[in-house]
DNA sequence: ATGAAAGCGCTAACAC
DNA sequence: GTGTTAGCGCTTTCAT
């Protein structure tokens, strides 16, 4: 008893090959009642299933997405792929997986390996935007970045400058001045957009005095680190990352800093490292030092305090992208989404609850 | 400029499509190296790619393996899938990944559509292994049920049991008598093992009093809601959800319930809720109340205090599983992981750092 | 060592 | 309304 094909239900039903396609296809061409109820009682019988491999070599579409992103670990990636999944899934479509683990040669590897499965489209967070474009144009595979982009490609963003500024401002008006920033990693777009939101947010507050960013990696032990370089009384060795000075000069002597009065941290997972530096350092959040984020990811909610933070529309970003890759006539698409301000504990807002 | 098939490499070569497969297979068939040469020029000059769905529906294997989870977002699920990503493309495979959403009937329309796609093999969790180990035999696609699964067929578990004895015992350790628990939904296999392993280690000590337990999902809010159960001074009014009497009798009349000095929670995420609503209640952990937890995902490393936590051996899950799944002939499997205690702060153990 | 050709299971012309 | 048949791109026997 090997495969039942479309061959064992024609024969079973007494028909042949075409009608049974036409049943299972509800097309192109009609198919008398009767006939129609043979045929389903005879796939029924045989226990049918088309296969869709045969079917996507003579069709053309696989009705099959692909999704890259740098780690689905990361509760940001990993809520996005639920997104993904789940309107891909509402299209009918299923969704190949993979983590480029933050390496352009692995993503490379991977596009290369998901063209070669013939998927109809691609939704990707991606490590080398240029390459990746050439290379799916190349293929004729719809393709949409999400976060850097090439120019020319479909892409779907959010207001990251926007976004800093009002996570910024929002610690502004509680009355800090000494506001530091907690930046990714130099060079990435994303983290580049949101340092200079933090930027743009203080120096309308000349009064900041000694504002300072550091810049590390978007993890949590990145976020760690980074608040033992803002928060410890006696400056680190230099040597360790990239530290910056005040945009409106050096911070001052070392030794003679001050400590922030709040922080922007650029990344849900970063702040989570920042939590528990200040747990360490023995300083309350948000009575000694008011916190603001970026990303809402699920994880700033359970954090405690409970994080505020500038939410990324996760689902509208997944809708859009598989709405674009099943379009049958797409527009180019270029979105910038806008970003919410989630109001919670760690900013000094009165308390709400889970 | 369509498709770059065999036919037009063969051509360029100057050879036959035979040829062309043995090269790019590497047989059956032994190739001239000068030939050999020639069509690897012919494949560079041009861009051939193989096509896997033609190569599938002939060959039989689309080197695709299946991942269904009931929810990705879940900081332990999105692990999971990463580490079987991983395993999945050092053997070569790719995954295709689709959430059930925690619903049988999502997740056997999921199976039917994966067996669309004539997966190699998958992994699942669960929501009806039995259904599900009879839909995938007659399809003959082989699986590895990770949790819950019928007898007869491959699975992979932890020692839900046992890593809920020691768990408990840790805090018994700690020299507390009155350990309540947090279990996950009546019913559920894994929630039933870890509620029995803290009953079987609370037992061991007759001292200890009023024991209680509440049923409540494995979400952070679930955690929450338990915790409230669980602490709160003035019990809440009945309806709620299940609670359960001491398994030495009922735990006395209400509003004279002692508070539990330590919590067993049967998963990080309700440990998370329990972190909240212990913060929410003005009780510090550990000092006021002291916590284990079941999983050891990221999420338990990160939070305030730091979690100590029963640690499942994802990676080895998710090798184990995929290996299971493209051994040429394999062996029945029914593995049954052992879990480790990861001691951190909220237990009441000596602070440590990130 | 190489080539010709028969399918894999299906869809969609194209006939009738 | 239904049947026949030509591929989709590839692997692999079977000749040569």
């Amino acid at each position: 008893m090997a495969r039942v094909t479309q061959a064992d239900v024609a024969r079973a039903a007494g028909t042949s090959m075409a009608v049974v396609s036409y049943v299972v296809n509800g097309g192109p061409r009609p198919v008398a009642e009767a006939t129609r109820q043979r045929v389903l009682a005879a796939i029924e019988q045989t226990g049918y299933r088309p296969d869709g491999v045969a079917r996507a070599l003579v069709g053309g579409s696989t009705m099959t997405l692909g999704l890259i992103v740098p780690d689905i670990a990361n509760e940001f990636f990993a809520e996005l792929a639920a997104a993904v999944e789940q309107a891909a899934r509402a299209a009918g479509r299923t969704v190949l997986l993979a983590n480029s683990e933050g390496d352009a040669s692995t993503e490379l590897d991977l596009l290369d390996t998901f063209l070669q499965r013939r998927i109809d489209g691609l939704v990707i967070v991606s490590q080398a935007p240029a390459a990746a474009d050439r290379l799916l144009n190349r293929a004729k595979t719809r393709h949409v970045f999400l976060g850097a982009a090439p120019e020319s490609a479909a892409s779907i963003g959010v207001d990251n400058f926007g976004g800093a500024v009002a996570a910024t401002r929002h610690l502004l008006e509680h009355g800090h001045s000494r506001i530091a920033a907690i930046a990714g990693p130099a060079g990435d777009h994303v983290a580049e957009a949101r340092l200079a939101g933090w930027r743009h947010a203080v120096a309308a507050r000349p009064t900041a005095g000694r504002v300072r960013f550091v810049q590390h990696p978007f993890t949590v032990t990145g976020g760690y680190d980074a608040a033992l370089a803002l928060l410890n009384p006696s400056p680190l060795a230099p040597g360790g990352p990239a530290s910056g000075a005040s945009i409106f000069g050096r911070s001052g002597p070392a030794g003679a800093r001050v400590r922030p009065q709040a922080v922007f941290a650029s990344s849900d997972r970063q702040a989570i490292g920042l939590l528990r530096a200040a747990a360490d350092l023995g300083l309350s959040v948000p009575d000694d030092l008011a916190v603001v984020t970026f990303d809402g990811s699920s994880i700033s909610a359970y954090a405690v305090p409970a994080l505020t933070t500038i939410q990324q529309p996760i689902a509208e970003m997944a809708e859009l992208a598989v709405r674009q890759l099943i379009d049958p006539d797409p527009q180019p698409l270029r979105a910038v989404l806008e970003v919410g301000l989630v109001v919670r504990r760690s900013c000094g807002c009165p308390p709400a609850h889970l």
